[in-house]
DNA sequence: TCCCCATTACGTACGCAAGACACAATGGGT
DNA sequence: ACCCATTGTGTCTTGCGTACGTAATGGGGA
């Protein structure tokens, strides 16, 4: 196999696009059918499967390089993406990148940052799995949305950063407008207490719920109902313009 | 003047102690006299303030970078430190060094890195200012604790690193046992509740107060009581041993 | 020395928001 | 035409936070 030629030049220390030592990993979640949904790649040669991420270009900020990301897996700008921790561990398993390097026919000399220590700081991102469309990126054979809670064991220390993804969301779940960038515009009550109960991980009364989020006066309720289904049509529902919140410069 | 050998090091590329790009920046937080006291460096030759700082060694973990200029600055261990956010804008005003350097008699290439793009991953502490032992570093002459609200304007995107850390602090002030962080083992509940009243910005009813924090159970009343003061005498209390969580790996 | 009074300690009443639960309305399935 | 799971709406209770009143204390001023 041809040694990818961006490798081959990074690895000779040509490469003055790149800021060393840095990465940004992204988070992306989903929600369908009551199950909260993560993207992942899957690595060439490696078979398994990672975060989206990427390096942080020369002359990029920070925020730009995972929103580049963000906007390359899944073709969306403007959505709701924030950073939640920068991880800086000394043995983040980097190394597990050297088979993959080899098959692709490039070998990065043995104290290459590649392989030797990157900070990767670690953004998650609340999107509307109908307006995705997925595309792997050079390095990877394959992208699919996973069931958080079936989600293969991931690459490097991306459970970690899963994990805390996940703690940060809970933790903000009242305060960030977490459904309004999860859910279609339309949506019934019942899929809105759904995200709500499988973010928390609890049960909720109905008509509680219901009250609280009428009350609270960010949701709006339409003229239309929901038909199809086998019992009473419930309800549509919008969000109210204020908690559709976006990008990373509101 | 002599040209200060790391620096010159540095500026050849010879330098392989850092992790090029990237750095810690410290916002340590201390309580006194009903004020909220924030850590300030004076640079040499530069004669204006900026929030304690440093590189990454290679080798040194992120959080260890932090906990050494902790160390370093205060002579503190293991005290209230965490992470809160990775700023990584084009310029974060980076070329205010250049004077400083001059005056040093060192004189970066225009392309290296220390002028060009640092990322940098900012803390937060929370400290008892009695118990601090101040010392400036290399490039400072002077190291000394600032009124919040009389500190004067920051070097580099320091007052926006500032103001992000009082913003997490004041959102997360009820979860975080941030007063037993930054009062002494025995205090008095005006006290406590001055601390509050000054993070958050409001006042508060002092009745109220006190029944909320002994009925939460996390602070625990002693037989003693503070003498001297011109009016009744008030209990000391302490926090209970939960309350007290120290360093960066719990 | 004694009174004054700011400050501390303890207790009660009210209001709002969340939680528990009952009942009516709907619409496809049988 | 009836059944019944599901949705929409209302009521009662509980608990926490807020507002505020009263008693106790200890040093300072006359």
């Amino acid at each position: 196999m041809n040694a990818d030629p961006l490798l081959t030049r990074l690895f000779a220390g040509q490469d003055r696009q790149l800021v060393p030592h840095l990465s940004v990993d992204c988070a992306i979640f989903g929600f369908h059918e009551g199950q909260i949904k993560l993207l992942l790649l899957r690595w060439r040669h490696l078979r398994a499967w990672s975060l989206p991420g990427g390096f942080v270009r020369t002359g990029e900020p920070l925020d730009g390089a995972a929103e580049r990301v963000l906007r390359e897996r899944t073709g969306l700008d403007r959505v709701y993406l924030r950073q939640f921790h920068a991880f800086g561990g000394i043995d983040r398993g980097e190394d597990a990148l050297l088979p993959a390097f080899k098959a692709m026919g490039a070998k990065p000399p043995p104290d290459h940052w590649i392989v030797s220590r990157i900070v990767s700081v670690a953004y998650f991102a609340l999107v509307d799995v109908a307006k995705v469309a997925l595309r792997p990126d050079a390095f990877s054979e394959e992208c699919r949305w996973w069931d958080l809670n079936e989600r293969p064991p991931l690459l490097f220390d991306h459970d970690e950063i899963t994990d805390l993804a996940l703690e940060t969301l809970r933790a903000q779940l009242d305060y960030l407008p977490l459904a309004a960038n999860l859910l279609p515009e339309k949506f019934t009550m019942p899929e809105l207490q759904r995200l709500y109960e499988t973010v928390l991980g609890t049960s909720l009364d109905r008509r509680n719920f219901q009250k609280r989020m009428l009350d609270q006066g960010s949701i709006v309720r339409l003229k239309e109902r929901k038909t199809g289904g086998a019992h009473r049509s419930p309800f549509l529902y919008r969000f109210a313009r204020s908690a559709r919140s976006r990008g990373l410069t509101p």
